[in-house]
DNA sequence: GCAGGGGCTGTTAGCGTTAACAGTACCAGA
DNA sequence: TCTGGTACTGTTAACGCTAACAGCCCCTGC
């Protein structure tokens, strides 16, 4: 069959002759064609597309020339299969609608970027069953290495992790044991550490706002992390409010006004994520309230695009953009060992809610 | 070869029989695996894992067994080949960091989720020349269709798609010529619209605040849009204002503050995007300026985040959901027509800063 | 009894590419 | 002159799966 070269002289006469209905002028190019049209062997042009091996100058050009005119694109599904390599990168992450996670991304592709290797994003939007799914198309396409938000799966898809045989890394939250590697912040510090600065500067009544999420174990390790460290100082939670979907900044006012409709006396609010932190802080101000002095705020995540409200919350850093570059290297084989757990600490920034 | 399953009488006899060297535990898994475990045909696994052909009940249950047990994960780079359908949509954008297009990726998720078909990202960040690699990797894997923002691509870009022999929609933009079929609203008119209400409702002397980029032909276009219609009025443009990178809301405050110090007496600033108007507007409003009175002020694309601010911009709705909504439905085939352009409105919300 | 047709299972032949190996031609050095 | 190498090109056999077809068995209806 691949001996069909031997027979052209011309190039453009073996085109019709080895082909014996009419070719199809919109049927996808392969190798086959611009080795016929270029009069050298699929190989050869292969070789030459991939720059791998060696071939002469005169060749080269014959066979990019021909590539170019035929406008051919390689099929990556067949090269994978013959060569057992794909330059995919899997990424699951619970959403892209809150700003976090396409911090993480940004730190992935930019890693990625030299290697060759290229993420595919999936979303599961906090839905385990969701991420199980998830999980099983992408392996299905037998990617490099996966990177993946947290550390609670199911238990099927946690076999598969184990089973892909390929470089496995669990992201932001390292609270949990990972199936390979992880890169992330303890949470649950994070939370424990937030409570000790909110309680040295003289804070009492304390609520907390937040998701309702019940997937959404980092909010919920940061969570326990603060009642610890709020109990070890003999308080505990005044009021809490928790909310689901709709405009984060709207939301965040919204419960706000709630809360403190409910619990006038509360000096401290403690927000899940900045986004109703922010909403939260204008509705302070709005309301002339005395922040920091009384009441003070804080929220998570240390969200850049928040920077322009007045008053800048106080937040703690998820070292996002670091955590992608990380999970990025240890998948590119870079500096780093797998099967490790590499911690992050992100640092607290009072901003101007906290007295 | 596929004849081995001939000589099996026990499955598990057959498996290190058939496997001259020890085979590896962790060798990834093929249909030939769970085919030994079941001792049915491959053929006959195929057939159960992808429900497809008539299998009896007792053989179906023997072949998922043996697969959930193995942990069997298909291998779709062999099965695409074979079967040349391949369910990924290629989809090209710009950007992830600004909230247009996750939105956008969630009108095309959610039309996609019953057809089987994945949506598979690529971050251009505004480059062309990027632009053209990523359609190129895309084209490689022979998705079933491909959702690119924009109608500016570079020659081989476009040569590429229309090459590609599968359904092109190009997202966002219909002010222009389409490779194939289009979706999204008119810049241009979008800006025209935003300059009559703001003459209409009495301003003169307006200012421009936007990106620098010029690879942004939507931000473009409104300029364009908006300096013609100001133009027939006999008005022009009194200041402008650029940015590139940063924090948005701070660099709107920032802008905004730049251009006020250097053109004290302008009454109307037009933003070329919501997060740096809201910026601005905070800042406005910090400056205890008149809003609408004194100062007015307008953004664009409606970003529903940004609803907790105690004023709300005036904006216009990019109609970003729709737009995915429709791009899918194209691409899956579901109601609309290929090759043709699907123009939609978008609708001037006033907000609280024009009078 | 036998034709015809489901229901079920297996076999064959690729899909388009690449790894591994097999040349061939030519040149340098012994 | 011959040996051994280098530079280049071609051939063969997969990669893991599915389309297409080829059975086989059993049942139904005449």
């Amino acid at each position: 069959m691949f001996g069909a070269n031997k027979e052209i002289s011309d190039p453009w006469q073996g085109v019709t002759v080895s082909r014996p209905p009419i070719p199809d002028p919109r049927r996808t190019l392969t190798l086959r064609d611009v080795s016929e049209a270029s009069g050298v062997s699929e190989m050869t042009v292969s070789r030459v597309l991939r720059s791998r091996g060696d071939v002469s100058a005169a060749t080269r050009e014959r066979v990019l020339e021909a590539a170019r005119r035929l406008g051919y694109v390689p099929n990556k599904i067949a090269g994978a299969l013959a060569s057992s390599r794909v330059n995919l990168v899997g990424v699951v992450i619970p959403s892209l609608s809150n700003m976090v996670f396409p911090e993480v991304l940004t730190g992935i592709s930019e890693m990625l970027e030299d290697t060759g290797l290229q993420p595919v994003v999936g979303v599961t939007n906090y839905s385990p069953d969701r991420e199980e799914k998830v999980i099983y198309e992408m392996l299905s396409w037998r990617p490099s290495g996966l990177i993946i938000a947290g550390l609670e799966h199911t238990a099927p898809a946690r076999a598969m992790l184990v089973q892909a045989g390929i470089p496995i890394v669990e992201i932001m939250d390292i609270d949990g044991t990972p199936v390979d590697s992880a890169v992330g912040i303890s949470h649950r510090r994070a939370g424990r550490q937030m409570a000790e600065a909110i309680v040295a500067a003289g804070y009492r009544r304390i609520a907390f706002l937040g998701t309702q999420m019940l997937n959404d174990h980092r909010a919920r390790k940061r969570l326990e992390g603060f009642e610890e460290a709020l109990a070890l100082q003999g308080l505990s939670l005044v009021d809490r409010e928790f909310y689901s979907g709709g405009s984060a900044l709207l939301k965040g006012r919204e419960m706000t006004q709630n809360l403190l409709a409910r619990s006038p006396d509360v000096d401290f609010l403690y927000y899940s994520n900045d986004m109703i932190g922010a909403g939260g802080l204008l509705y302070c101000l709005d309301q002339g309230l005395d922040v920091p002095g009384r009441i003070g705020l804080a929220g998570f995540n240390g969200v850049e695009l928040l920077d322009g409200i007045s008053r800048k919350l106080a937040t703690m850093d998820a070292c996002r953009l670091e955590i992608g570059r990380r999970a990025a290297q240890i998948i590119a084989g870079k500096q780093l060992p797998e099967g490790a757990v590499t911690e992050l600490f992100p640092i607290l920034q009072p901003g101007d809610t906290i007295r």
